[in-house]
DNA sequence: CTGAAAGCGCTTACAG
DNA sequence: CTGAAAGCGCTTACAG
């Protein structure tokens, strides 16, 4: 809301709006002289000129839109600050939306972004976007959009957009297999409904692992619920309670991780004496604290980071082909389980 | 970027883009004929306004500014949160910075949210601005780009702005109290060095509480860092490994706390029995699993709406008087000192 | 009730 | 090297 104009600039230099532009694009040719009294009264009235007019008069803005499910959960918090060191260096500009997995508030934000021009989205779904119906439809609202799209953590197959996920798959895998040779064959697991990607791809490798070393899955030992500690919560009262209950137990996130561990703390038990359990994803204060928790770790920061390159390579080369990247999960602790 | 402009609309409704205009906003008088037709129209094509043309038409935009230290703090997470509780209802758009805790980004910060047009801040200060002369360019700054500010957390005192803080000495006071009266009388303190102003209050709060209390403060039990978990622990190490030693310590926020806590248990020492520890700020997962440490609460997602709150009263009156909330904090789990 | 026109603060061919 | 003018997509007096 600074006053100041290009035109109260060009006035003061005794030159044209024209060429008051120019040298602040570097754009055109100037003349040293000129050149260095328009940027003198730049500097002098401290003008900076207004983004919004410049978006709408070049058609392009430098504003990239984050839309994600839940920003107080810290897997979030730390995207979004690799996402920012990228930013920052390219000179973006962050429009930031919450959904809190709400399919609504998630199409509102898509369509807010898009009054807002931005240049570019890194998106994580707040839904799975399931119902081939619902499927088309955010299909169409992102075409309209038609700024370049960067998925993140949330592979929801939407093929025709770069995207940046983890390997839950095999990091459900491997957390699975250390289980097993670490001699659990009753392996339990809490993780969000089938209905999820992300559920579905963790429970694959998890059944997999059992297979692979011949443990005939039981479903008994297996608990759907959705990403939230208080489902999680639950459900791990549950399996706790269970008479023949499993010796390990596989969690789905770091909500989910700390539902399982009120559940259990509650009842006087504790890791790893009383029951084995495998986080997924790091949980900072516990690791401080020595507390026994053998976790899948996530790099939250490199996926945000990645996200924002690949969204800047897909702005400038826009028909580059599509990518894909696939990051490594790491077991973490192993020996405690 | 939708290629569909208000003529388009106005071509296809048949009518003059002043039209269009009108029905979207609902200003002026339209016959309910060509307001139904207009509607069909725009329904109908999905069609958004640019929010960029908009806002340079009307000259004021519905973008504020959010300016955070570190974003990966939880507890600038739950302030987040709260905002975007309040900014959603009122239709107001998020523009992002962090600034980890350098005056550099943050003026910086502060540069392009005047060149995006915002029409408030929400401003939680990188650094104090100490020095009277950076205080004062500050001061420029923020009147320079002339919109409403609220300050968070961070009073650095800039008593021309809103603002919304905690009550840090009376949270440090309580605390010291209550560790007095569950018989400490060595009581250690790992604070941030005392040229930030939330170090000075916490540190007044703890002082008084001893003097009221006729135990002369110990300058060998107070240790100064910053506000970062890898400093608290140096110091903790330090302090823990003193020869007398105090039973109980304060820390300065939840990465303090953890810091802390991680000297301790490389010790392989634990809380209570080998030291008592009030920490400022929930940390939610060591709460979950019943972890014995007694904090000092403070409910950031309240900070984040009122500070959103007071930010729309004041962009609706910009003569209201001003306004400093300080919100009360809490002792939890005192029964544990 | 409705439209033509000017204006918001920039950029960018087009002349010169 | 430099300026006058048109245009970006809206809004808003001003006429009618």
């Amino acid at each position: 809301m600074s006053s100041l104009t290009i035109m109260d600039i060009a006035k003061e230099a005794g030159v044209s709006k024209a060429t008051v532009s120019r040298v602040m694009n570097h754009t055109g040719s100037v003349s040293e002289k000129t050149r260095e009294r328009v940027l003198s009264v730049i500097r002098d009235r401290q003008f900076t000129p207004s983004a919004m007019a410049r978006n709408l008069s070049t058609g392009v803005s430098t504003a990239i839109g984050f839309v994600v499910p839940e920003i107080d959960n810290p897997f979030f918090g730390e995207i979004l600050r690799g996402v920012m060191e990228i930013t920052d260096e390219n000179g973006l500009t962050l429009i930031f939306y919450t959904t809190d997995d709400d399919a609504e508030k998630d199409r509102k934000a898509l369509h807010l972004l898009e009054n807002n021009q931005v240049c570019g989205i890194l998106y994580t779904p707040a839904v799975d976007y399931g119902d081939p119906a619902e499927r088309k439809e955010l299909r169409k609202i992102l075409k309209e959009i038609n700024v370049p799209v960067v998925v993140m953590d949330r592979n929801i197959g939407l093929e025709e957009l770069d995207g940046v996920y983890f390997d839950d798959y095999h990091g459900m895998y491997d957390a699975t297999e250390q289980l097993i040779r670490n001699g659990h064959t009753r392996i339990g697991i809490i993780n969000a409904t089938l209905d999820r990607v992300l559920a579905r791809e963790r429970q694959r490798g998890f059944l997999d692992a059992l297979r692979q070393h011949g443990i005939e899955p039981d479903e008994s030992l297996m608990y759907f619920g959705n990403f939230r500690a208080t489902k999680a919560y639950e459900l791990a009262k549950e399996l706790l309670a269970q008479k023949n209950r499993p010796t390990a137990v596989l969690t789905c996130n770091n909500r989910t991780t700390i539902g399982f561990l009120r559940a259990l703390h509650e009842r006087g038990e504790a890791v790893p004496d009383d029951i084995t359990v495998v986080g997924l994803d790091r949980i900072e204060v516990l690791d401080t604290i020595g507390y026994p928790l053998c976790f899948i770790e996530r790099d939250a920061r490199s996926m945000g980071r990645k996200a924002a390159k690949l969204l800047i390579s897909r702005m400038k080369f826009p028909d580059r082909p599509r990518i894909e990247v696939v990051l490594d999960t790491k077991l973490i602790g192993q020996e405690l389980s």
